[in-house]
DNA sequence: GAAAAAACATACCACCTAGTACGTTATGGG
DNA sequence: CCCATAACGTACTAGGTGGTATGTTTTTTC
């Protein structure tokens, strides 16, 4: 990596994690270009606006972070349903960069940003789409293996789930990390009650 | 009500319907002044600041209409668990104000400010607590009576609940209305199987 | 109906915002 | 070594931000 891919992806970095701490809107590229130690010049020479900058964001840092965190758990050999529990259960607690009370950044974002811009809207939404369809993958095939009743339908428990995290984020500003081990506990019966 | 209370009000609710489809920071006071036509002096004489105005907006807009659509519709004399589920349907389908795409005004200030701001973050934490304790109260005399069974934790139950809310107002925002009858009919099945 | 206070109006300010203009330095290929 | 271009640095701008200073009008109170 050179010393410009350098630059970039620091900008890229930092500014992801202000981002996450103060939302999209109320992080200015001053406050970007003054931490990072980057100029003005070099700021608009990667990115010919703050849009472009939050959009590569959005694919270059929450697509690998959340492939890693949220997709891959999925992959190995367990037994459904304890492997969404597990995946969930890593999610929530075993991130040590995520601060509770600042949720999820992925999430912070589609709440700010996808009803103002259609294309942060449309980079949110493959995100999310992506998780839905791995953990109703994982779902259709516990199903046809008989691990979970045939009646019920993969795509609503994924949805269902997937609106869980998104809401258990949320609810963990205003109610602290104490919740997360409620949310995890009424999951695990609800993951239970689908064989 | 006199001339002055109802500039006041007025502001109030504009500003709402401001901060509901464009967020708290992105709503300036000079549009709020724009389309409420009051001027500025009026409003800094009713407002010491934005922040007391965003306080006003919480206690003086959200509590009431939270409490009429979240609360209110638990205490009639239906049969658990269609009771939450009605009340949920109701929100979720029956509010006419509400735009999916806009998610719930009241989990959006939460998603921006609670971080940001520890005065916000009391007013809307309180909020929350009350539907959560509303909903658990219920559960609470479903047990008693039976229609729930006993190992079962009410106040877990709810946050499950709260949460589910919170987040599919947010996937809202991306997978639009239909998702929400996505939810609601799992929802309708997690309920069932408390009893 | 006059004094007092509440309610509103206008003009302004210091600061911040994204973005630009234009100059300078570093770097890599011929 | 040259020089084209990539990479960066500095100074600036136009417009927006919350908030204030200072006035004028309207309403209340006696």
């Amino acid at each position: 990596m050179g010393k410009a891919d350098n630059t970039r992806s620091t900008i890229l970095q930092k500014a992801f994690e202000l981002i996450y701490k103060n939302g999209y809107q109320a992080t200015s590229i001053d406050v970007i270009i003054a931490t990072t130690h980057v100029t003005k010049g070099a700021f608009f020479y990667h990115f010919k606006s703050k849009e472009e900058m939050g959009l590569a964001i959005i694919k270059e840092v929450m697509y690998p972070g959340m492939a890693a965190a949220m997709i891959d758990p999925l992959l190995d050999g367990k037994d459904l349903p304890d492997k969404i529990y597990q995946m969930m259960k890593g999610l929530l607690l075993g991130n040590p960069f995520f601060i509770v009370e600042y949720g999820c950044p992925a999430i912070n974002l589609i709440e700010e940003m996808s009803p103002l811009n259609p294309a942060f809207k449309d980079a949110l939404t493959q995100l999310v789409v992506k998780w839905q369809h791995a953990i109703e993958q994982v779902l259709t095939r516990a199903q046809q293996s008989g691990n979970i009743r045939p009646d019920l339908s993969p795509r609503q428990i994924a949805f269902f789930i997937v609106t869980g995290y998104s809401g258990v984020r949320n609810m963990g500003k205003v109610f602290g990390p104490g919740c997360y081990d409620d949310y995890l506990s009424e999951l695990k019966g609800y993951l239970q009650k689908l064989s």
